[in-house]
RNA sequence: GCUCCCAUCGUCUAGUGGCCUAGGACGUGGCCCUCUCAAGGCCGAAACACGGGUUCGAGUCCCGUUGGGAGCGCCA
């Protein structure tokens, strides 16, 4: 490894600190920010002369640009007291976990730093953008606890203005128009891949110089080929390419349109958005964006990609065969604390804590602990933080949350009351999410119950007739219907059928009170079910077992 | 094809050259508890992709290989 030697400006220190110096090691100074792929945190360097490490392939001279390249475009700007940050979602379908994850780690920071977030919608694709999407994405992000403080504003209101920067950008000459067609375009490509070309534009009409009436015609950025267009992201490090790599991108379309890449730069600057936190599969569009920052004459924000939230195979998410969308796992009866949880922890950590309230994710996000590489979203892990949030629901907000998944079993309204309150508190540790906990409640919801037919099979059987009949007089006769009552009552009726094991009374009532062989404690769940309904029930099974006897 | 990126248990991850005999969590196996189901407790299996280098010392730095991903559009 080769080591430069370079002094930085006095004023460096201004910045603040940074790294620790160690002169022997070469891994210094300049060198920690240029090219280690650590030092990715929103601190600074010191400010004192360091080594270079130079990269393999790259010579010297190159090095040292690129190091001070890298610090220009980090550093150059003027403040960052003012922070401001932009989810920009394009509404072409619902809120999926990718851009949910990616609008809360936006807010987070945000919210971290004491900044201000604010909501964009990418609408230009006017084909497949709706305002169902919108809503959708809006509705998702309440929902998550998600909010912004501006917005949402949509791209196609500033038309006009991304219409006269293109104007503007041709006026200077940093941009040309370009009478390639499109089957020119593709053969030139595919001709130059054959010949071992790049397949990039060949700048045919770079230099032409055509005027507004050449015909029908598009506008590329002309970009300067000797610029180099790295930045140093604030999740990846140094990142980038020269400008030689790539070609000269079309920023206007043959119908006038603007195109993304455009309309973002311009958007993002006219708001003043100084932190751009998306998502990793922009990462390789950047540089052309940042050759678009510098043909504005623009300082460039700062970027940060995160990695994308990938599907089983290791492969990007569908949204078909995946599970994504945010309003799909609301109507799952996933609590939102759980969703918020779950997708912070993806790709970002925090020690070994894996529990996060709201509150606690806005005090300790950084991007500096956000992974490069991308995540599978685990269901199972969300069952988990789900149940730990029923668990830990008061019973108000617990009864709020899974009042609609109630209704919806009983088909009717549900009023919170006292035996309510206890039958979810049973239920918090058996429910990995409010359906199953509303479908376990229906034995309390619902006068009128179905046994299931292998509950029914398994335990109201000839046997245990004789414990049944036995227990119903004991339960009618008791004065007070409370867990040490009916323990009683269970334990004097065991002991008269000859000290009959409490599981095999407790069973058959069990099926014949909640319909299902599995529920709360026994005691517990006839106690919730009340006295005369829990009699009724086990009445009915005992008709039950009768007509199973008479059958044969 | 070209460009860029990524790589620690099945999964999410801790890890900033010695605290690593690689830690935590989910999941998973076993045991305990037990009237069922859970919850809980205890114990276990389980990873640094591979190969070179640098170094007294490498999961950590460098190179290469392999594997994976993204981008290369008049989509966003």
């Amino acid at each position: 490894m080769i080591s430069i030697r370079m002094t930085l400006p006095r004023d460096l220190t201004a910045f603040g600190y940074g790294s620790v110096l160690d002169p022997y090691k070469r891994r210094c100074g300049l060198a920690k920010f240029g090219f280690s792929l650590k030092n990715r945190s929103l601190g600074w360097v010191t400010g004192v002369a360091g080594g270079i490490a130079q990269p393999p392939g790259m010579g010297q001279e190159a090095a040292l640009n690129h190091a001070k390249d890298a610090w220009q475009l980090r550093y150059a700007r003027p403040s960052m007291t003012n922070i401001r940050t932009r989810f920009a979602p394009s509404p072409t379908g619902f809120l999926h976990i990718g851009g949910a994850r990616t609008a809360l780690f936006n807010w987070a920071l945000t919210r971290r730093l004491g900044g201000e977030f604010v909501l964009r919608i990418e609408d230009t694709d006017l084909e497949r953008s709706t305002r169902e999407s919108e809503q959708a994405v809006l509705d998702g992000m309440r929902w998550l606890g998600i909010d912004w403080d501006e917005g949402p504003l949509r791209q196609t209101d500033n038309a006009e203005r991304h219409a006269a920067v293109v104007e503007d950008l041709l006026s200077k000459g940093r941009a040309y128009r370009c009478v390639c067609t499109r089957e020119e375009l593709e053969s030139r490509r595919e001709a130059d891949i054959a010949a071992n070309g790049k397949g990039i534009y060949d700048g045919t009409c770079r230099e032409k110089n055509y005027g507004d009436d050449c015909g029908t015609h598009t506008v590329r950025l002309r970009i300067d080929r000797d610029s180099s267009l790295r930045w140093d992201d604030l999740v990846f490090g140094p990142s980038g390419q020269d400008a030689s790599e790539i070609g000269d991108g079309i920023i206007r379309r043959s119908d006038g349109t603007p195109l993304y890449h455009l309309a973002v730069v311009v958007d993002d600057l006219d708001m003043g958005i100084t932190h751009v936190v998306r998502g990793a599969d922009h990462h390789s569009n950047t540089p052309f964006q940042l050759a678009i920052y510098r043909a504005l004459d623009a300082d460039i924000p700062i970027f940060a990609h995160v990695p994308l939230i990938v599907a089983e195979s290791g492969r990007k998410l569908s949204k078909r065969k995946d599970p994504v969308s945010i309003q799909q796992f609301e109507a799952d009866g996933y609590l939102p604390e759980a969703m918020i949880n779950w997708l912070a922890r993806l790709g970002w950590s925090h020690g070994d804590q894996e529990v996060f309230s709201r509150d606690e994710i806005v005090e300790l996000f950084d991007l500096t602990h956000v992974g490069r590489s991308g995540a599978q979203a685990d269901p199972a892990k969300l069952e988990w933080l789900s149940q730990h949030y029923i668990k830990e629901r008061s019973s108000k907000a617990l009864f709020e949350a899974v009042k609609p998944f109630l209704e919806n079993v009983t088909g009717g309204p549900v009023e919170r009351d006292d035996r309510l309150d206890r039958t979810l508190d049973l239920l918090r540790e058996r429910s990995n999410h409010l359906v199953e906990m509303a479908e376990k409640a229906r034995f309390v919801l619902c006068d009128e119950i179905e046994i299931e037919a292998g509950a029914a099979k398994k335990h109201l059987r000839p046997v245990a007739l004789e414990p049944l009949e036995a227990l119903i007089p004991v339960l009618k006769g008791l004065d007070a219907w409370t867990l040490e009552s009916l323990e009683a009552a269970f334990e004097a009726t065991c002991k008269s059928l000859g000290d009959l094991k409490l599981g095999k009374l407790a069973q058959p009532v069990r099926v014949a009170v909640t319909g299902t062989s599995a529920s709360p404690g026994i005691f517990e769940t006839v106690e919730v079910v009340g006295q005369e309904l829990a009699v009724a029930r086990i009445r009915k099974a005992v008709e039950l077992i009768k007509a199973r006897i008479a059958e044969g």
